[in-house]
DNA sequence: CTGAAAGCGCTTACAG
DNA sequence: CTGAAAGCGCTTACAG
């Protein structure tokens, strides 16, 4: 894009073709009536000329940049992949394009001269603690389009927000562990304090108990951190304690991936259920019990919410993906690898 | 960005602070020197204003985006995210945006308007298949900053590549094999036909092989395609038809992991390694001895790389990065958890 | 249906 | 060291 290069602009088009740039642009944009002949003419001129228009100069002359940003705290963890594949695939066919920063609040760096915002998207998808309240705030003020993504909505501002299903999923997932093995002590594996998953997924597991008449026994309620080492020390700790329990509904499956372990170690048999249904659950030993999280739809439902927003359209506060549950045999149930792992082999290690 | 939400621009900062936009412009971009006091006049007013330079103004007024672009076929595999966080992480340093565009080359869609190219990019970082060589040599005509990722010198274009050591350390692998645990008929199970990685995997396998005066026996080359379950029914194969082996260089991890699940299934021993370290390598049981590639580190070149080029400054046609042996103890060595998986526990499946 | 012209917000010679 | 002015390549009223 330097000067020597001379890419064809929209001015040479019009030459080309006999026109005014503005014909040129109105049939590059259908944004208003071109006599049919002549806009077939600037058509093949654009295709002779192999021009294709300077985003810069249509964001600066038309007040949009064409682009929607996607502000993440750090590029890890299970569900960035298929996430990013929703959200990368549905811009790409709304014809926006993608830019994305990770941006952990902490690092708070004063240099940061160009923030994802106002000046370089039409739109935001957000996920938690990947902005500051702030900008939150001057966010919503202005009205600027943002969609929050796996999280509540906020105080400051009132973006809409998409979640999973996590409570209904869980109730079902604790549900199947009462009605089909007649599971009555079922532990519960908290994740991180006060994370919003964690939370729901504990109402489900209540829900259940209550909807079957057990009482929920708060010494069968343990940290499991959504993380392997923690859970995998807290079953160790309930053995070696004696707790009387005859399954786990570990949180997730991280959480289910230690319990698994420990109880293996300790020679102990009970049905372990996670939640997420990350790669690796249907190839592990047992393959997991667990509910699956439609991410990759996430993503495109985000996509699909800023631009609503972007058009001025009305959009929902809270947008709720259902989850589903997904029965192996870490539950107890017999395995069939066809549908536990949808077509792939199993590899049981 | 719409005309109603009147940013600060360039104008305001230069009537508030008493100078004209060409002073805020060169306090902005240091491109000339400005009195002290002066300079220090723009920046205080740049703050109370809270303005940040519109990147489309810039960028038409300055023919640079101020963005670089990430071509793949598609957002998967083993190695995406830490490729995309060291691409990410460098070019946010370098105060660069990130655009990002998977398209696969069959998907070929006419009316995919807007590629990621000169047009909207300084800079491009190129995996295999994700652009024809058409594009591919408009932009060598035009001496367009590309990096290629993971990747051979193209015949259409000369552009840098970047690659990781592929031969020398599966010549370290096989050597261990050999050296540490007296293996003398080893496999090796090739990556899907032609592919660059398998072949120089191979290389090395022979090199080690010939190092040690051992005779190459084509018997003891198989198709693993790179692939779990490919590598898993060579292996029963193998063992049906009663081919003597004692080791088994899988080609990659994923290849290994189906090796090992054959091995298990036929009550068989035999050293395994894979080639990758990914995430699960240390996890599953065995774990797994390969070879770990530095994948966030390509990103981080491959951006550097691009802001040489643009920068003109010369690029050496291939540049190499090294891998590293990662001793588990699939190969017959002892499992040490705390080297073995660098500080996790380990939970054998 | 079509064109001339203003304007989007910057950068960069060109003068001084 | 600083400013007035041209120009980057588009879009969009405004006329016709």
């Amino acid at each position: 894009m330097s000067p020597k290069t001379q890419l064809p602009t929209i001015e040479d088009v019009a030459r080309q073709a006999g026109v005014s740039i503005a014909t040129v642009s109105r049939v590059l944009n259908s944004t208003a009536m071109v006599e049919a002949s002549t806009a077939q003419r600037v058509r093949e001129t654009i295709a002779a000329l192999n021009y294709i228009p300077r985003p810069a100069a249509r964001s600066l002359a038309g007040f949009k940049t064409g682009s929607i940003g996607l502000l993440l705290p750090e590029i890890s963890g299970e569900f960035f992949q298929p996430l990013l594949r929703g959200i990368e695939s549905a811009a790409r066919e709304a014809d926006y394009d993608l830019l994305i920063h990770s941006t952990r609040l902490t690092h708070h760096d004063p240099s940061y001269s160009r923030p994802l915002a106002e000046h370089n998207v039409d739109g935001l998808i957000i996920f938690p603690e990947s902005v500051n309240s702030g900008d939150l705030l001057r966010l919503g003020r202005m009205n600027f389009p943002v969609v929050l993504l796996m999280q509540e909505p906020l105080e400051e501002a009132h973006f809409p927000a998409i979640q999973v299903e996590n409570r209904l999923a869980a109730q079902e997932l604790v549900s199947h562990l009462i009605r089909v093995h007649a599971k009555r002590r079922i532990a519960f594996l908290r994740g991180p304090a006060g994370h919003m998953d964690s939370l729901s997924r504990e109402a489900g597991y209540r829900s259940a108990l209550q909807a079957y008449g057990l009482e929920a026994n708060p010494e069968l309620v343990g940290d499991g951190a959504f993380d392997k080492q923690a859970a995998y020390h807290v079953v160790l700790d309930w053995l070696k304690t004696g707790l009387d329990f005859d399954a786990v509904f570990a949180g997730n499956d991280d959480a289910a991936i230690g319990v698994v372990s420990a109880l293996r170690q300790a020679g102990r048999e009970a049905a372990v259920v996670g939640f997420d249904d990350v790669p690796i659950a249907g190839y592990i030993h047992p393959a997991l019990t667990t509910v699956s999280v439609p991410v990759e739809q996430v993503g495109r439902t985000a996509v699909k919410l800023v631009m609503d927003l972007m058009r001025g359209d009305f959009v929902p506060p809270i947008t709720s993906l259902p989850s589903r549950l997904v029965v192996r045999e870490s539950c107890g149930c017999p395995f069939d690898p066809q549908t536990g792992l949808e077509g792939d082999l199993p590899f049981p290690f």
